[in-house]
DNA sequence: CTGTTAGCGCCTTCAT
DNA sequence: ATGAAGGCGCTAACAG
């Protein structure tokens, strides 16, 4: 493979204008860089990213970290920061942060070791003081559907809460007042501020909240029909169900059609949504909608502009509020 | 950043010890590798990739090249490759071939020109004879999903034609006689190959061809819709349907609803699928299964394994058929 | 066993 | 406008 140094042979000019003209960087009489120009593709010259690496001190790399790599969700959010990153001529590495904050400090770290030139996170264990002392040293980075104050001008950030809430309120609206909620595990902070919604519509309706209709899972869609099991057995009685992620929604679909519980007849249903799964459901199941795509678009977007100029300039919006897709879910009552 | 030569400083060794005891390569003596080792963490130092890299001659990075990064079949096969690659100690880059020859092959060169490793390729619009000039200059590859015969020791196939037969055998066998196929598109091999398996199991028994009965379409939800209302449209009596992506039994499944044709009572219906959409179907639907995860699985450890040593060494199976799921959306004629 | 000496391919002052 | 020279951080002979 053709190098810099045989074309410079090649054009009988020096390395360093063949740099000028594959930089664009300096003068270079027309001429001259012609001839370059013909010397770099008679020889099929392409130029080796690694020493541009090395000698720029820049990898042209982006790095991001995700919690895993399976699932429609973080599948989406690769494909758009991917295409963001891609047509800023970027590359993109993934690492997974799984499912503890050694993990996430661990996928950070190697990313930074690989020399990215920025990082996009999506960080679930790590605290608000970590990422402040991260930020002191690691290249510029976004984060991903989380806030902290100190970095508040690099997140891209959903209100879970509020989303939470318009969703239970669809419930409510509709006359239903026992309402069980399929949570995640509250001891996380995104599950608890869903709960969180999901508790404040209620009390804003002064239905009291009854844990024996809440249970906690993991999202997964055998979370959802264990959920949706248990809530049959307390024989506590109820006409809806808050479903906190799309798959528990599908395992809670599953649960009722094995007791022949029909929705919306005998039950009604509304959960989040990030990929849409919910249409996939008989029926079609009501969704507030997480807009990962938008998301991951504008934290790419960020990102890209603050390596390209100096500081954070802000775009449009980074603050994203759910969207309510009604569908054919959730009956009237009375 | 602490660089090699901090640490031979510290140490009082030259470079070319620290890099020793950093790869294990050539003879120390114990205790100076001790005395470096400490060096090395008293300072936080981290070897730098670039300049490895480029010294080395070698990125420890693997290429992926896919058509696109959207969907769950992608998703998952990314999501396994980064998986093997990531044990292996490497780094996983990931490009689009998108929808022609020209983006394949635009793809498969920047994945060279970063100078990967090695590379992981679904390719759809190459030629064979283009694959194996490539393979001439480009560094080790692996196929998926393709067969190249003067390459054979390097593809990941499936059988198209064979695992198509057998899931429509499964309706002939429940006596089903008009049985209409949501094709993609034919111009494509992937999809010819589909719809051969079809063609061939109504040969087998003796029933005659009806092109009325096939619909094109490019894999997507839509593509069901339109080719199952297409179905409807021409009048021509069928019992089951064969949807050649679970996208487009998907689709079909929501045209029946509108027309009020139920599954299976009305109307059987078998699918591809590889990411078990069809259990979110309602009723299931009854699939045949592409292995997508073990495929990439098997196409990352024979890249991983060529990369280690000189050839391609093949692991246990390279080849692999589909396996049929049965689940309640295939009525028993008669 | 350890150090010296060259690069790897490119970028970047500093002269000219 | 162009060239010479040094350096990015590390590896890899080759000596000793």
């Amino acid at each position: 493979m053709a190098t810099i140094k045989d074309v410079a042979e090649r054009a009988k000019v020096s390395r360093a204008t063949v740099s000028r003209v594959l930089n664009n960087t300096g003068q270079v009489t027309e001429s001259t860089r012609l001839r370059v120009k013909a010397a770099m593709d008679e020889m099929k010259y392409r130029p080796n990213p690694v020493a541009q690496s090395l000698a720029s001190n820049t990898t042209n790399t982006i790095g991001l970290m995700i919690s895993s790599f399976r699932g429609g969700f973080f599948g989406d959010l690769m494909a758009e920061v991917q295409q963001v990153v891609d047509s800023a001529g970027k590359v993109m590495i993934v690492t997974q942060g799984k499912h503890s904050a050694e993990s996430e400090r661990a996928a950070i770290d190697y990313l930074i070791n690989m020399r990215v030139d920025g990082l996009l996170l999506h960080v679930r264990y790590l605290s608000d003081e970590e990422l402040i002392t991260i930020a002191e040293t690691a290249p510029p980075f976004v984060l991903l559907d989380r806030y902290v104050d100190a970095l508040s001008d690099r997140c891209i950030t959903f209100d879970h809460i509020k989303a939470s809430d318009s969703a239970v309120e669809v419930l409510l609206k509709n006359g239903h007042t026992g309402i069980a909620c399929l949570a995640g595990k509250l001891t996380k902070s995104k599950a608890k501020e869903r709960f969180q919604g999901y508790a404040n519509a209620l009390t804003r309706h002064d239905i009291a909240l009854d844990m024996d209709l809440v249970t906690e899972g993991n999202y997964t869609r055998e979370a959802g029909y264990d959920g949706a099991k248990q809530l049959l057995l307390t024989g506590k009685p109820f006409t809806a169900v808050y479903a906190c992620s799309e798959e528990m929604a599908a395992g809670c679909m599953d649960a009722f059609r094995e007791s022949n519980i029909r929705v919306p007849e005998d039950v009604s249903l509304i959960s989040y949504d990030s990929v849409d799964l919910c249409t996939f459901l008989t029926p079609h199941v009501s969704a507030l909608h997480f807009p990962v795509t938008e998301m991951a678009s504008v934290a790419g977007t960020l990102l890209m502009n603050r390596l390209r100029e100096e500081g954070f300039s802000r775009p449009e919006h980074t603050h994203f509020d759910g969207e309510l897709r009604l569908r054919h879910s959730v009956r009237k009552l009375k």
